[in-house]
DNA sequence: TCCATGCGCTAATACGTATTAGTTATGCGT
DNA sequence: ACGCATAACTAATACGTATTAGCGCATGGA
């Protein structure tokens, strides 16, 4: 029978006591509780049992200021098939975590969009302090968001770096700047000397770390080709490599990669003999390309499960702002090798 | 700096009128807000940009009775990965129609677990009413617990069929009975006289309905073994199957399948002339296994989907209990072809 | 006999918002 | 000058729980 929900109130008129009686059995501490004779205390057990009677988090949250849930915001909706692969494995780790310490996850996807058609965090449906606390998501984050969230008193811990905001933000990312830079330095090991990069040098945090990496483990000089699209002919990106002379491509977007690689054997170029190709980073599972790409694995499971116990850790007051890098194991793949010398 | 959190009492302190005034401003109904002068309504707003007020959506929640989030109470956690194939695709569903709808996910896969080590819903720190309804999900959901979700008054729909409980449990399902049917005559149409089936025939619904699906396909003489055992050794059911004289065996588990197939072909029988393998609904990505098996596709997104608008039309009043069962559509495969015939 | 003590409970309040039923001031008509 | 309508608010309350202060009663000691 869909009846009305039940509260202490009636709980406490079925067992002839106070709703405070009731609420006291419930979660008095110790030093109430015994206060309580043990026949009052098991009747009023009882009419709980009996009536299946489970007291209302909401109400609950209001009064404790807390109820053990920890909100994932991200800008970018989370599960969609396209993006599953990259966000997945935050969440996985995120979930493992939550669940070891006993808070439930809330995955706000869904927030309003503001006049920009941006998502904001600061709308009026904002239902973020429903948790305790909160993790941000997504490469996209809005600087002024981040900033307010940092500003305020809630909470909150990024998974993945993100550049200061007046104040520094908490966070837990992955090395991308060192991953990127030790992959150039096993490219010049091999003897390459000339280098194209394939992708954005600004924009994101870990669109520029990946660039800083690149670039301060180079000299200069070695820099063949910067090209900054993504997404463009391939046809074309490969004649520019080409006709830059150079023997090694690093792209940050594997998208990129595979056309590439393919139309270059097409071409009747050997990989990695005649171009060597070096992603940073890839979120495809291996052998779902068809090609083992030289790259490096983000750890996106432990950058959610780390991030996710900073958070815990903040909420329960045993430790502060946290930074913290992940570094990225190498994937060392077939596409990277030593150039051949045709001279 | 970490002030105390803002309340609309402040606003209002700020603008100079009183908190139900500010109240009005944001959410007075149109008759309410017409008769608020311009003047005292942008000096509110003013207050309310400056300060970034947001409303407590739990004091919201307390009042209004809802709040736009959909809760997900699994069993099983459904992220760690060795289960992540299975429960990720259901999410993925429920999160885009969640997401379309406008509401959040909460994800509850931590509830504590009761004497009996089993998780529960209706424990002292249950938060499920802290959504507006809630999804259910998870092969073993214990038959009280549901019962008494049934009872409630608490809106909810069971991704996977469910047995009736008393009343009957709304649900959005997967139609395993008529998709294992249809292989069965299929393999029939084949030629299959003998068929093996290998996996459970009681217990969770969705092995019920397999079972009864492919029963009620087959002549009951045409069972030459039913070996109800999970992942037990390979060798000895090969033997047991061959010994029935069955020429194809159906699987529930794929995870039987694998092996089945390998010391088939490795006895030198081929697959499928000499021993065809059916699977029942598989959950692993086509190509993960290196073999194409004839199974069916069991439709997860599609439930999660479905089963979430179901939820929200019952929410929104629009729509009262509903049962609903997908089709599966057939995977060819190339594991179950015509048995040679070695007469 | 009277006060102190401890027991077993309850009244009252806070949490932050939404909402309804007013209340006060102002203008208008007569 | 008086009532009456309307504009512009506000006071009060409800939501369901946790928590603190304290009340009435019985008992014991002086």
């Amino acid at each position: 029978m869909a009846t009305k929900r039940l509260t202490q109130k009636d709980i406490a008129r079925l067992a002839g006591v106070s709703q405070a009686t009731v609420s006291l059995v419930l979660n008095g501490s110790a030093d109430d509780t015994r206060r309580i004779p043990e026949q009052t205390r098991v009747r009023i057990q009882d009419v709980i049992a009996r009536t299946g009677y489970v007291a209302d988090p909401v109400a609950r949250r209001m009064v404790k200021g807390r109820n053990d849930i920890l909100g994932v915001f991200t800008y970018e909706p989370a599960f969609p098939s396209a993006q599953a692969d990259f966000f997945a494995p935050f969440l996985f780790g995120i979930e493992e975590a939550a669940h070891q310490c006993g808070y439930d996850l809330l995955l706000m996807t869904a927030a309003a969009r503001g006049t920009d058609g941006r998502k904001k965090i600061f709308d009026e449906t904002n239902r973020l302090r429903l948790a305790d606390g909160c993790l941000v998501l997504g490469r996209n984050f809005d600087r002024e968001e981040l900033a307010q969230l940092v500003e305020g008193d809630f909470p909150f811990v990024a998974v993945g770096r993100r550049d200061d905001v007046g104040s520094p933000v908490p966070y837990v990312g992955a090395d991308y700047a060192a991953a990127t830079g030790e992959l150039v330095a096993q490219a010049q090991a091999h003897g390459h000397r000339a280098f194209a990069y394939v992708g954005p040098s600004e924009g994101a945090e870990s669109t520029v770390d990946r660039w800083r990496g690149f670039s301060n483990a180079l000299q200069p000089s070695a820099l063949a080709v910067h090209w900054p699209e993504v997404d463009s002919d391939p046809q074309e990106l490969l004649q520019a490599v080409r006709d830059a002379g150079a023997t090694v491509a690093f792209f940050t977007e594997l998208a990129d990669a595979i056309p590439f690689r393919r139309l270059a054997i097409a071409e009747g170029l050997s990989v990695p003999g005649d171009m060597s190709v070096v992603v940073l980073g890839s979120h495809l599972r291996p052998g779902e390309t068809g090609t083992a790409f030289t790259t490096y694995a983000i750890p996106r499971e432990e950058m959610g499960r780390r991030a996710t116990l900073a958070l815990v850790d903040r909420l329960e007051g045993r430790a502060g702002l946290e930074q913290t890098l992940l570094s990225c194991e190498r994937v060392e793949g077939e596409t990277l090798g030593p150039p051949k010398t045709n001279e």
